[in-house]
DNA sequence: CTGAAAGCGCTTACAG
DNA sequence: CTGAAAGCGCTTACAG
């Protein structure tokens, strides 16, 4: 086979490339081993300058690129992480995982991919078992029960790194993981509310599997320091559907005022819900939503939430993993990213509050109301 | 390593899993050569029903797990798909992967994933060859540039297929592919909108490449047939930032009364423009858009808009691919999804329409209003 | 229908 | 610093 480096003659050069290239055939026309070819693409430092750079032209006229199955079953380091998450369609998820995969094609990892939905979970340990390749690392994305358990049933072999809501004061997790600190952004989101004058702040939660969520101790912890109480809870959810349902229950309620929301979707949900009700927003309820999906401050009105760069928690994760793994090559630590509220349209002073409209404290955050 | 077969005595037993089971264990569990358990697991014809049973009771017993690594070093057949997309964060292409990913799930597929933003052209052929893995097949999602690039890029030696916007008439892709008929569902939006009385409407188109695009042909087969000139065009976009950039243009126009928009990011932008304009939707003009991403019907007012079903457009992708696979199991054909019409509240006469309200032809499509 | 042979492309030790 | 050996877990032919 022939052509492997003239490309520039045939038809649509730019797009064919012909069949593998081995480790042989490079050894072959460097004039050395399969073994000094095996230690030069591995980063091996017992190869002198001179072969090593002999190698390493030959290989790029060659277009020799190693076999993933291979070097995987001789025992070669780590090179491909799967990704698990309940879904792939969620905003976060789904940037998250983007974030994944711009951190592994950075360094020329492969990058899997499986879904938890519908596994049932005593088929869970088998499906995560199966997911990850060969020799492959594991990422789970676990901020919803499914992705929780699957975490639990990572075997211990497999080396692992998760995306986790953040975990309470004193405990540490068994295992490397990452996560924004929501709490605080979740607290002062609440002051911001509770500073415009709000007598209360209501919260429809994300789902919690171990009684809290961040999010929710954030709005918790802002209320109790504010001395107010506590207003009764939902069972979370995701979706826009439900943040309609929820908050079309607390319609009736003149009460409500303000209503942090779990996610920008249930923030949606429940602006829809306001609107059929007859209750305006800002004027009427103040909402706030967390996430600040694309499309946040293009509704109308323009949603106040918390931003949250799950890309960056991704490439995070990713590093986060690389470290408890022999990693070739430089691994650039990211830190978590912080998450930011952003002034928008959907928050304002509560109604029948006459003049002295609490100025809000607009140094601490970022407004964007003025696109 | 013992314990493999008594899982129920230990701590977490659900998540617990020890090392490795080869196809050697097996043959050696079972009285039988390795050959004839790679047999069974590759459902050959030519194994006796008898020592059939006798290999599957020890692989299930001792949780054999095929190594994927070393079927696809071994020439084995194709078990895993890698799918090629411009990014995994938007709504329609998160959807298909999901689709994809739930049909690769079904029968034991692995499966990869690599985005393409940021690929040079002249590093795609290098980027779409080495994100395959060795035994691998492709999917792109070609509905953009960067998809077609790297479709055309693939080559011939790899199984794969496509989602891509419908070719015109009389093209014939040269790779198996599979879309949604968007024509129809433009030009009966479009002409849905003529049916209640605008005298045109506009386009604000998603990208194309080789001119057209299905959406926009529909809607221009529309107005054509109606007899109607056909408005300018701006260059597409994506984004719900683009469509309020293109709509902001469109403002000053007082004979834009109805706008289709190419997707719904776009037609939420375009709302957005409109809202600061100070004309109302949809009573100054009307908007469709298309895709209905998961929040159009919560958005006020809510977002009439076409559905198309991705998830479902993935599985009859991979479907597609199987066709050209030599593919054990059965493979369950899919046909692509049809778009339809979804009408809710961003659609109306037009203004200074006195009297006779052209009487919107409901039955031909699906109503939400009341949802 | 079933087993003994050879090899996929790479990697680790092991010798120099 | 470099090469000859053995093997990862599976699969195809090839012989019975």
């Amino acid at each position: 086979m022939t052509g492997l480096i003239n490309v520039e003659g045939s038809e649509n050069a730019a797009c064919d490339r012909s069949q593998a290239v081995s480790i042989r055939d490079v050894a072959r026309a460097a004039g050395v081993s399969h073994q000094t070819v095996s230690r030069v693409i591995n980063d091996s430092p017992n190869v002198s300058e001179g072969t090593r750079e002999a190698v390493l032209a030959t290989i790029s006229a060659l277009g020799f690129r190693p076999n993933r199955a291979a070097r995987a079953l001789a025992g070669g380091p780590v090179q491909s992480v799967t990704v698990l998450a309940t879904n792939t369609s969620r905003y976060g998820y789904a940037a998250a995982i983007q974030g994944v995969e711009e951190a592994t094609q950075e360094i020329g990892f492969g990058m899997g991919f499986r879904t938890l939905e519908g596994i049932a979970s005593e088929d869970m340990p088998a499906a995560v078992e199966y997911a990850v390749e060969p020799a492959g690392a594991l990422i789970v994305i676990a901020f919803d029960p499914a992705g929780a358990l699957a975490l639990e049933c990572a075997p211990s072999r497999i080396p692992t790194a998760a995306m986790i809501q953040a975990p309470p004061p004193g405990v540490v997790p068994r295992q490397p993981a990452v996560w924004i600190d929501e709490f605080a952004a979740a607290k002062q989101a609440t002051e911001y509310l509770l500073g415009l004058g709000h007598r209360t702040v209501h919260h429809l939660p994300i789902p919690s599997w171990w009684g809290t969520t961040p999010r929710l101790a954030g709005w918790n912890a802002a209320l109790q320091q504010a001395g107010l109480p506590v207003p009764a809870l939902l069972a979370g959810g995701w979706t826009a559907e439900w943040g309609y349902e929820a908050a079309s229950a607390l319609t009736r309620d003149r009460s409500v005022t303000a209503v942090l929301c779990g996610n920008d979707d249930i923030a949606i949900g429940a602006m829809r819900a306001m609107h059929e009700a007859g209750r305006a927003v800002p004027d009427d309820v103040s909402i706030i939503g967390f996430d600040d999906v694309p499309h946040a401050r293009f509704v109308c009105p323009a949603l106040t939430t918390v931003r949250q760069d799950f890309a960056t928690l991704g490439k995070a994760c990713f590093a986060k993993l690389l470290e408890g793994v022999s990693a070739r090559g430089k691994v650039i630590k990211r830190a978590p990213p912080q998450a930011e509220l952003i002034v928008r349209e959907t928050t304002g002073p509560p109604p029948h509050q006459t003049g002295h409209r609490a100025a809000p404290t607009a140094r601490a955050h970022r407004s964007e109301i003025d696109r």
